[in-house]
DNA sequence: CTCGTATTGGACTGTTTAGTCCAATCTTGT
DNA sequence: ACAAGATTGGACTAAACAGTCCAATACGAG
């Protein structure tokens, strides 16, 4: 899992080197979160990091090259604050209040630019096949995060162990990010706060079985 | 509820006219369904439409206008579809048929390019006013059959009275959007399935409060 | 029929775009 | 120290882009 995923071909990187590729793929994710990724010119991104464009085409072989670190670079982000935030979750209670942290930083946007990562999917995936996989790969990180905290609910007892804790997991997921497009369009976080809850309500709803 | 939203100003309409104008968002909404709004360049729209450059700027001021002449275009095929869909539905066994339709003409794409109005909502909802709100009174109405169909189940005693109908149908709308997210990265239709499916589950558990 | 207007073809413009190139300047291993 | 290679500045190019314009033609109301 390292952020390489491109330089050109098998070169030295040095620590000058290193700073100025990671200013400019901070630059092109800030900028492509807020604009899209068509939206967003190599030129914008060069103004935005005060990169030069010969730094940005000595590190990246291309526009898509680019896209697909900042693939990896949001994606890194996200799993880590994902694996901050659900990693030691084992009971419901747990699953509510990383519920509420995504509501909440959510709402300070009101819904707007949505989910990084989903965001990124939908623009990329019919595009770019490299970067759908990785950004596939990074659904399923999460997604196993979220499995993970199940799995201990259900070891706490609060699931019952024939409940499929993958299977939740995608439907937990796709309330996630079925509830950011929904609040990105209608500019308010209701509808967000609304799906997740009825996720969880449905795994609540199990441990009676 | 017209398709007009866009003659620059007010201005006679004849049959020919009208023809064109309808060729040419039918060829954008197409183009831009496949290969996202940004991507899809005016002359893409009248190369695919065989319409002239004065023709498409005759009606229409501008791509941006454009592209809101698909967003209105694409959401009443989408709404019609779905009023035939669901219009009658009544019972869980009707939901679960609703299910099949979309996820069997979803599996022909192997999940490629999602679902039209949230690709649409996704690239459109942060750059372009006017076109949010559309997309926004969309969602809502196709939210608002799905709600009506809730209430059918309701009446016919399938979900007690005090389940609320519309924070279900938020629910079931986020797990579609979310579902056809998770398949279009995946390139597979199966979590899409298993996200309907876990709200419909849950729609199911009620039946028994 | 006839006039006003809708419609059309397509050349043209000015700008923006991704990407190239080369010469100058650091950095690092030895 | 010093050579090899990494890094940089920024001018340059060719193509693609959205949008403009004008003269020609079709159409519909009266």
């Amino acid at each position: 899992m390292t952020t390489a995923a491109d330089p050109p071909t098998g070169r030295r990187l040095t620590a000058r080197g290193a700073r100025t590729r990671a200013n400019i793929v901070s630059a092109a994710a800030d900028l492509m979160y807020v604009q899209g990724v068509e939206a967003t010119t190599i030129d914008d991104v060069l103004t935005a990091s005060g990169a030069s464009k010969s730094q940005l085409y000595h590190h990246f072989d291309s526009k898509d090259a680019l896209v697909r670190a900042v693939v990896e670079q949001v994606g890194e982000r996200v799993i880590e604050r994902e694996r901050e935030a659900l990693g030691k979750v084992s009971t419901l209670r747990g699953l509510r209040r990383w519920r509420d942290a995504l509501v909440r930083s959510n709402a300070l946007r009101h819904g707007a630019y949505g989910c990084a990562l989903g965001s990124l999917a939908s623009e990329v995936a019919d595009h770019d096949a490299l970067a759908r996989q990785s950004l596939s790969r990074l659904f399923a990180e999460w997604q196993d995060l979220l499995a993970g905290a199940l799995s201990r609910l259900q070891d706490g007892g609060a699931l019952p162990p024939e409940a499929s804790t993958d299977g939740l997991a995608t439907g937990l997921m796709a309330a996630v990010q079925g509830g950011y497009l929904l609040a990105q369009t209608a500019q308010d976080v209701a509808p967000m706060a609304t799906s997740i809850d009825m996720a969880l309500a449905h795994i609540e709803s199990l441990t009676a079985g």
